[in-house]
DNA sequence: GATGAATGAGTCTTCATTCAT
DNA sequence: AATGAATGAAGACTCATTCAT
């Protein structure tokens, strides 16, 4: 009869906040932001119309919360290219952060398709806050490319332009893992993603 | 002086209809196919709601014939790399073809975020329609790098995997574009854009 | 070159008025007032949408001229009965009267429509035209009936109630020939309904 | 006095119901189906435009409820001819049977309206319903009238004609009571239809 | 805290009518 | 007189959000 404990009701809390975002997260896949209907979200997640608004301000305001969460799983596994002595072999890295990132949105269609998506999304604080995301790792791999540069790793070239083609060139290869079933273990796409990203697709001459 | 020919009289009714084209591009390129509305395009094209629906029959149909026109104009300007003795040497092919590209879809900022996000819209048919015409492209350029590899001059490789890499590669840079304005003339863009694709960013050893 | 005589000019006006107003009748018939549209009717009459506005001025006005027209003729055939002496037997006048009707309405399933329909169409004009000319009907047969209880023919009745009976009677029989499609000649239909209506159905006591 | 049972919850939303029903029920009445419009049903329900749609699909599906309702309340006082011995005798049915459809259909004038005219609605299926009920009405008409033509009591006739007939005529006593305020005691005006329907109008010879 | 009935602004689409040619 | 493109008011229906229970 006593109240429980203030720990266990917010975690209870919590975890009804993520039954929804989890359903939130597969409507907007599967219909994009305008296209989903909170009548979708409230059914998947099974909760009532009222429930929704205890946890969420309005259809604006999941969306967010949806996007807030893909993102902050993913800068986790987006790193630089550590330069210090002793560190893996840059090439290394790259193959293992990509991997990472991978096999993190290939597990996960939907979120995949909210981060293909959602640079147009109507609701423009979100798309927004997504292309800031974009921006910030192709400022990262910009950063890197000097870096190469310096270090004479990398050849001469517009780090700006070059950062947003390879960037490019990652999305269009996890739009390649989720539209078409992947039979290769994620280790080799993503070997190959690095080697033409690193050396192109021409027979090196000589 | 007095009845205009008919030729001209049908021009009027297909300039009447690029009109509102172009203000349906522009509606749907702000809002996407859910967030536009049919009040925005008919404002924006200065009719009244009922002309619309003289020249289109819905929302669905206008924005079909969007894409429909969008991705004419692009196919007019993408070929495979052609090999016969005599053509110009392939990498002039990719420059002037991506240039030719590029052109087109800077001049047209609406035109390129339909492009770009319509993948994922919710009118199935135009998703469908759009991501053939990627599949084409795509399938152009896996054939051109099958067909270089049996010339040798193309690295061994998973060319349908590789080949959505490389346009991944393209949009990164059409979306650069399209996002910050770009200062440099389009073909330094290319130029690099193809120099990535084919030599990848390292310096080459020796 | 010469402008043509008026009665001709005025002649191939009401022609194409009498086509605009048999579109409009069948397109009344098969979709009622509101069910019925303009573009059903220039299409049927095959002209333009301006010309039909040179013929009537809206839709209310065609659909009273479509109903005028028909109430014209029907009331050219109807009459009460003679009694002067030298006259057709009553029981005689009644069967070919009905018989002329039924004729007309048979022979022209849009007109029968249009008048068993509209007695609760939205157009309130020509509802209460339609009314009253079905209650000028009633006022006859009422008026018959008195006549006939003075003359010993008729049983003694409340005159209005039974002329209201007698026209649902004939209403019915109409409907029913229009719904399903009569064999028998007509002649045989209308001294049934006779039958019917001055005998009743029960086998007479005696 | 906390929770009400659940018997009353439903029929909360029962009367709800209803109560959109009963003003669809006069809209229709008023105006037919096609100028019947949401708005007006709405706004004689006292209830949002949303909330009509809680209750009723489309305007098709209230229109079917209304005459669902309609059709259900007449065909229970709609019974043929019982001839079991010691049943009343078939004319004092008929008598009954009669005053307690007309009871019914005069209290309710929207009612009234609707079968008469919905005859002709371009609600397909709608109409297609009505008319099955009146062909089921004839049916039980005719049947009455062959048992009777077996038993002596009725003159050899058409029955599906004839039926038709009786049809008519009681539709046409109901849209004059309906019409015109009837002053008289529902149980007069029956016995005078009854008297037309068996015995017809002329005096009987002898 | 949870519920779901109620709300009404906003959407697409139709169609009677006008008017410049 | 004839045309048919243009108009915009009005209709059916949806859906994010609120609130009494």
């Amino acid at each position: 009869m006593a109240a429980r404990p203030a720990v266990e009701e917010t975690s209870a809390r919590a975890e009804r906040r993520r039954q929804i975002l989890d359903a939130a997260k597969e409507v907007f896949a599967e219909a994009g932001y305008h296209g989903a209907s909170i009548h979708a979200i409230i059914e998947k997640a099974e909760i009532a119309r009222g429930t929704f608004y205890l946890y969420f301000e309005s259809k604006e305001a999941v969306f967010g919360a949806v996007l807030d969460q893909a993102l902050a799983e993913l800068r986790r596994r987006i790193v630089g290219v550590d330069t210090t002595p002793g560190a893996p072999p840059p090439e290394v890295q790259l193959r293992e952060g990509l991997a990472s990132v991978l096999e993190l949105i290939v597990a996960d269609r939907p979120l995949a398709v909210v981060l293909l998506s959602s640079t147009w999304t109507p609701d423009a604080e979100a798309a927004a806050r997504l292309k800031a995301f974009y921006e910030e790792v192709r400022a990262i791999i910009a950063r890197s490319l000097e870096l190469g540069m310096q270090l004479g790793l990398v050849r001469p070239c517009h780090p700006q332009r070059t950062a947003a083609a390879l960037l490019g060139l990652v999305r269009g290869i996890i739009e390649h893992c989720v539209t078409t079933p992947v039979s290769d273990p994620i280790h080799d796409v993503t070997r190959e993603m690095v080697d033409v990203a690193l050396r192109g697709v021409i027979t090196r001459p000589g």
